[in-house]
DNA sequence: ACCTGAACACCGTTCAAGT
DNA sequence: ACCTGAACACCGTTCAAGT
């Protein structure tokens, strides 16, 4: 005999990035995530076949954002490709701003967390785009990914307080964007 | 009446590197690391306070480590800057594939976790050293922390299993370094 | 078909009692 | 002064029993 549904997936992952978020990756259990769906924890298993299937549905759906975070701000074609590059740049950092924890479980995951690349083809699609427009079609994916690495790189440092010889932050920032862009461009022009 | 000691803060930490590098974070429990050192888990509280402490000792041991491994490749200092901050950017590389699990407890800690100071500045001296005569005194500090971002950006992403694109990754690394190089070079020219 | 309480194995941590 | 067994609170997960 039927029962009525008490949550759903889409719920479950919700509260997933909630309690992430607000009480860091040991407080993201299952007996959390359940009382916040107002369910018993074993009815979780449900919908999701352990915890950890359930922590990479919560990078997955953190990706996804991030993804269009940068794709709104790469914004319009027929802009300055550089200034393309400098505002999805200052995106991925607001984003990691935004979602500190989740950002960390996505850039530097437990070794069994696999990102689905179907997520991670969309969130770079916009970056390889630029980077094409900016080094030449044939260095496209080079430039793409030395980009990603310097600005990924960056927002892990800063969130995980490496920064400590003084110095400004946010000038160190504009100054990388812009020495990224000059270098990537320059590769296009051999 | 005393008791000889059974092991050492010293032991403790080794075989939690050991554990971190074989098991993962997860493997790494006070009642394994007991084990090894042949002692019972709540003997390891009369040398450090809790599980994080330990923790934080193992990736300062790493950290500091890594600093080593990046101030030999520095090598001589009559050597071309190019040439050196090339052989350090695969140093950092070859580091987080001795140690990837480390690697990662470094750069994206939980965030408890605050890196020492100390080791901290002493492993990013030579990059400082070699950024300025690159860059220029003035813009040393700007020029090594774009330099570092992108040396543990990508190779976060590549342990992280980001590149998912095709094309080769080791070119996409190559391609990096020179470009980094570059763009920092640049820098110094205004 | 979904939900629950009970149970199991495991973990971090404390503490009184041993030597 | 260090080490231990026992104990507690907590967690992930399974499963038989409820509706």
């Amino acid at each position: 005999m039927p029962t009525p549904d008490r949550t759903s997936l889409a719920e479950i992952v919700e509260a997933g990035r909630e309690l992430l978020e607000r009480d860091g990756l040991d407080g993201l259990t299952m007996q959390a995530v359940a009382t916040r769906v107002g369910v018993r924890a074993p009815s979780l298993y449900k919908r999701v076949s352990n915890r950890d299937a359930l922590v990479a549905l919560v990078a997955d759906a953190t990706l996804r954002e991030l993804g269009d975070s940068v794709d709104a701000a790469a914004g319009e074609l027929e802009r300055d490709p550089r200034e393309r590059l400098r505002e999805m740049a200052r995106a991925v950092r607001a984003f990691a701003r935004r979602r500190p924890v989740a950002f960390r479980l996505i850039f530097a995951p437990g070794a069994e967390l696999r990102l689905d690349p179907d997520s991670l083809a969309r969130s770079s699609a916009s970056v390889v785009a630029v980077s094409g427009e900016l080094a030449g079609e044939e260095h496209a994916l080079d430039a793409a990914r030395t980009f990603t690495a310097w600005a990924n790189g960056f927002v892990s440092m800063e969130l995980a307080g490496a920064f400590r010889l003084g110095g400004d932050v946010d000038r160190a920032f504009e100054f990388g964007v812009e020495r990224l862009a000059d270098a990537v461009a320059a590769s296009g022009a051999r």
